[in-house]
DNA sequence: ACTATGTGCCGAAACGTTTTGTCAAAAGGT
DNA sequence: ACCTTTTGACAAAACGTTTCGGCACATAGT
């Protein structure tokens, strides 16, 4: 890189002041000590001079880069997990700091050598990130760093982390498919056992109980969390009798199964059927027709919060861990209206 | 951060040497000056004391901190894109480099902060990345400083990039459909003017024409790139009584809306039309029913091959600019059989 | 007039490395 | 035995900042 070949020394000289001037004047620094004359000098030669500092010598004197580390497993198979790099970033960036992204491919003994490299590179702090909500045992190699966990949870009470609020998802979902005038709502759901599986059956049930409908477990059907799985899960309740007028489907890629389940059943959507999904996966949901009424995950926030978090972390006086849920927010397009015969 | 309180100095007090003697040992400098055995003792002790370098120093002293920018304008918008991301930093990582990563937002101002940014962070290079194919002009605070710009190209030709070969994508999809015996293929297009558009028309056309096809501007329908955009273009050709009986998509969205139009026109895929897209964008090519064949962009082989460029850029001897063109590969799914009627 | 108290600025010491030049001792050549 | 080279190591000077302590000088207080 063309070198910032003019110092702060370059300005000091152009000035007529020293290099402590030039650093107090340009920082303004709060026991003020310099004339406001003189400040504006420095100032105005250091702009003609088109000085710019060099953060790598700050940081070395004031032993903080700059910069944070965001250490992700697999950043590149979740589509929608860029909004939490996204997020990270920009609350970094208004913060003047800058992130380091780092993929871990979920090898542990990568991630470990990723991790020396962050610290020796003197990151401020890690953001450590899950693609999908779920439990995490903390590597070692963290445990001497401020760090914040996103879209992940740990035991450790004394670490902050910050996951999607599951539950309230799940309860505004169905509830959606309640204000339309829904009592017999499947749930097609995930087998997989992780906690978006266990919170979200929770918010179904805690909606329904709310409305006032009776429990009827044969309403929730598991399946792989694939558009096959969703088909499946959704033709096993379309093809009851009894069948359900509402489906709210655990993601958007098992949902686009339920879709094509209706249709193969000789249903309309929403017309015969409403469905709600979850994920907001922009490519699927609004590319379904009719479009897809689902569940937002608050990716960008959870990254925002996050990076805010962890610079607190790195201040002087470090404020205790905290642990935060983010609701996401209901989308509304075409796929839920009220339900049939009334 | 827990400082490496542990320093090169107290290497050397522990191994009994002396501090420079500690920096080329550990280093293996090639004029070796050091015993064997001493390098050994240093290497032990610095391992027992856990030493860890600071790169800090040791980039402000030579000038050069081994971390590169990655600067694109809407990383979290285009799904696939993160890939290009990936590419980028496991090729920066395996020699050694850190990535940190950008987003402009497409807002001149802030790209422009941002690479100033960079600079005082003393970044080697920068990646410029564009989310699709375009031109772009170069921003002239990047003038400065080695830079390779990914999935974009640019007039002057000494700055080097990267993009997909459209041209030979688009020959690989109507090729598959050549190969299995259709003569009459529509191409459902975008009707942007951007490289992809002019390209892999005319890569649609070379196939065509490398088949003794006669050429057919009526099989050729534009419309925006969305799922509706898809879904116009392919009615239209669908709804003609010498319809064709392979289609080719602009994109896996577009192609998305295909599917919908086919089944709308009471068509089966592929028993009555066989459809190939374009990016093998995951959730959406192994959701439809049948998965959709389709062409890989080679996001991931842009962002290694920019990245390795890079590299070699900021070495001692940096070699002229270069510009590539990558192919992607054809994903065989099921969307794809014989023309009906024989 | 003489001490206290600010003010405005500066010199020099960090921060943790790499790198250059030097030097003593050992080895080798005649 | 004497000169030359090689070897192994080190001291000190960078790299570009921030920051601490202090020094003149002015202002104010008695």
């Amino acid at each position: 890189m063309a070198r910032s070949r003019v110092g702060i020394a370059d300005v000091a000289a152009a000035a007529g002041v020293s290099i402590s001037t030039v650093s107090v004047a340009l920082n303004g620094v709060e026991g003020a000590r310099v004339s406001a004359e003189t400040r504006e000098r420095v100032r105005s030669t250091a702009e003609s001079l088109g000085y710019t500092p060099n953060r790598l010598a700050r940081g070395l004197r004031q032993r903080s880069s700059g910069i944070m580390g965001f250490l992700g497993e697999n950043v590149a198979t979740t589509p929608y997990a860029v909004r939490m790099i996204l997020g990270a970033q920009e609350a970094l960036r208004s913060a003047g700091r800058l992130m380091v992204l780092m993929d871990t491919g979920g090898d542990p003994a990568l991630e470990s050598r990723e991790i020396m490299s962050l610290r020796q590179h003197q990151v401020d702090g890690i953001l450590y990130a899950s693609m999908f909500h779920r439990r995490v045992r903390l590597p070692d190699r963290l445990r001497e760093v401020p760090v914040v966990l996103v879209d992940a949870e740990t035991e450790d009470e004394a670490v902050s982390w910050v996951v999607p609020d599951e539950d309230a998802g799940a309860r505004a979902a169905v509830g959606e498919l309640v204000a339309h005038g829904h009592r017999r709502i499947g749930f097609v759901t995930n087998e997989d056992d992780i906690p978006a599986t266990r919170l979200r059956l929770r918010g179904y049930e805690a909606a329904r109980a709310a409305a006032g409908i009776p429990a009827d477990p044969t309403l929730v059907s598991a399946g792989p969390p694939s558009t096959e799985g969703g088909y499946r899960g959704a033709r096993a309740l379309l093809d009851r009798v009894d069948r359900p007028t509402g489906l709210f489907c655990f993601s958007d890629v098992m949902a686009m199964g339920a879709f094509r389940a209706a249709t193969d059943a000789g249903l309309r959507i929403p017309d015969d059927v409403s469905i709600v999904g979850y994920d907001n996966l922009r490519e699927v949901a609004v590319g379904l027709f009719p479009g897809l009424t689902t569940v937002e995950l608050p990716h960008y926030e959870m990254g925002a919060w996050a990076a805010r978090r962890l610079i607190e972390l790195t201040s002087p006086m470090p404020p205790p861990a905290a642990h935060a849920r983010l609701r996401g927010r209901l989308i509304r397009r075409e796929s839920v209206t009220t339900p049939p015969h009334g």
